[in-house]
RNA sequence: GGCCCCUUGGUCAAGCGGUUAAGACAUCGCCCUUUCACGGCGGUAACACGGGUUCGAAUCCCGUAGGGGUCACCA
């Protein structure tokens, strides 16, 4: 083996792509590109029952909207395949042998029952809840016994004694855990399956992974890994525990957390630009030298550092995210921005799917109409509804400016201004607001406010005469006639 | 509870012995714009605490506190 960077992501198949998950991707990813190495992905499939259907087809597809590619996997194939755990059995199963003989490893006839009773027994007196290695030096006869009960054994790799497991951390620097902490785990399930830890390290050796990068929550997995390594006696790779994201209550991202949406699906459901998450997940953990923040993904890959990975959790800021986005989508070609936004306004039975020729061409000038505002797609529905309600309410601030004294002036006399027009483009609007302020003397916010909350319902909003063209005469004069009606 | 990791504004974060402790989001104010939005400028706001080491500590060491992770025949 040379010394080419080899990383990789490896998901197991059990959901779709989660936030966390796409961020070691991303890291590996990153930290293959900068280094000229290879990515490669690795199904982790070996916990059958919480496979899920399309589980791994999904993740992948989620990679690749984001932007990630890889070199080897079990779509594409590669030298050190196969790239799914469940069509390694056999390997597994070889190595797992090869511990039995040098004894190394033994077999373990205890119950999952008999097992849980031991942790409980173990918890009750306060200690670690750890396999107290009851079927550790089982006689020959013994094990016929369990065997003719029927039950199947499990194979367990005997922890050494008194050792100690150090690993440079890339991220943190030296971790220490005492081989007493651990019980004789686990490699082999009943099943026949291996276990993560097991097959991992198996894999990592075989598929001659250099660097191992994945989430804190792995780092007192990084010992038992090593045991296999010095069991095979095969030199480990580098390991880098990258921190965790956090919630708003600083907790660990779960998958159960309804207030945040943490699948990439969702985002893209919702019209979020995948260049822009990729540049937002990138900055939770990492940060580059200077004070920019907005880069594409090329930049990224020149200037990634892994001395730069941080060591403190991160919180995960929705806020944040959207505010990047938006950046993104302000830089769209308004084609894309449509194409984001459109499918929004379809779904929320505000515009018909096939439209007039007109009709699309009037939604989308709607749309364009929001662009430096729109921060996701779907942000499209609410920031249009005035153009789709036909009863405008007035809060407390729109109330606040129709009540002001040359409120009812201006509006009488700008809805007699709009009366003679027979064209209705942004032009003639303004036209008509500069014949309005002349006439009453009235100009800037006096001007604009009221004519803005009498058409629209709101303080904020668009370019008003563009704004109006759009809402069309009938709409604009309809509104205005309600409200001078209101005040009188 | 054991073990491991972490601790700079509300949030993301720079900082790696000497700084007026950056920047971004959010928030507030001002300017630009005949309104709005965009944009620009500015404000509020932080080194968890206690001991060391040092001429000097956000930076190094040790404690304390707090937070988190992990202790499966899940990955």
């Amino acid at each position: 083996m040379t010394n080419e960077v080899r990383v990789r992501y490896a998901p197991s198949p059990t959901g779709d792509l989660h936030i966390g998950n796409a961020r070691t991707a991303l890291f590996n990813y990153l930290y293959a590109r900068h280094f000229d190495g290879k990515f490669i992905i690795r199904t982790e499939d070996t916990d059958t029952k919480r496979n899920v259907e399309g589980g791994e087809e999904s993740q992948l597809t989620f990679l690749k909207w984001l932007g990630i590619e890889w070199d080897e996997g079990p779509d594409v194939g590669g030298e050190h395949g196969p790239y799914r755990q469940t069509e390694r059995l056999d390997t597994y199963k070889k190595y797992v042998d090869d511990l039995l003989e040098r004894g190394l490893a033994y077999p373990c006839y205890m119950t999952s029952e008999e097992l849980e009773a031991e942790r409980e027994e173990q918890r009750a007196k306060g200690q670690a809840p750890k396999y107290s290695g009851a079927h550790r030096n089982l006689s020959k006869e013994q094990m016929e016994a369990f065997e003719a009960e029927g039950r199947k054994a499990s194979i367990r790799l005997r922890v050494p004694e008194g050792k100690s497991y150090t690993f440079n951390d890339i991220v943190r620097g030296d971790v220490t855990f005492e081989a007493s902490d651990f019980g004789d785990w686990v490699i082999m399930k009943q099943d026949g399956f291996p276990t993560y830890n097991f097959a991992v390290a198996i894999d990592d050796h075989f598929m001659g992974i250099s660097h191992v990068l994945r989430g804190e929550e792995h780092i007192s997995n990084t010992p038992r890994q090593m045991m296999v390594y010095d069991a095979f006696d095969w030199e480990s790779p580098k390991f880098g525990h990258m921190t965790l994201i956090l919630n708003e209550e600083r907790k660990k991202l779960s998958k159960r957390d309804q207030h945040i949406l943490q699948f990439i699906e969702q985002y893209r459901n919702l019209g979020y630009v995948p260049e822009a998450l990729f540049n937002f997940i990138t900055l939770l953990g990492w940060s580059p030298v200077g004070e920019e923040e907005l880069f594409t993904k090329d930049e990224f890959i020149e200037m990634f550092d892994p001395d730069r990975l941080s060591t403190s959790a991160a919180v995960f800021d929705p806020q944040k995210l959207k505010w990047m986005n938006g950046e993104y989508i302000k830089e769209l070609p308004v084609q894309e921005v449509i194409d984001l936004s459109l499918p929004h306004l379809i779904e929320a039975g505000k515009i018909e799917e096939d439209m007039s020729e007109e009709r699309r061409t009037w939604i989308e000038e709607v749309i364009s109409l929001y662009q430096e505002q729109l921060d996701y797609g779907a942000e499209i529905v609410e920031l249009t509804e005035v153009f789709f309600k036909d009863d405008i309410a007035y809060d407390e601030a729109a109330q606040a400016v129709l009540e002001e004294e040359q409120a009812v002036e201006v509006l009488q006399v700008f809805a007699d201004h709009l009366l003679q027009l027979d064209e209705f483009t942004p032009e003639d609007v303004k036209d008509q607001l500069k014949a309005t302020q002349k006439e009453t003397k009235h100009r800037g916010r006096k001007l604009f406010m009221p004519v803005r909350v009498a058409t629209t319902g709101q303080t904020n909003g668009p370019e008003l005469p563009k704004a109006i063209s759009l809402l069309g005469k009938d709409v604009v004069v309809t509104r205005l006639d309600k409200v001078l009606k209101d005040l009188e």
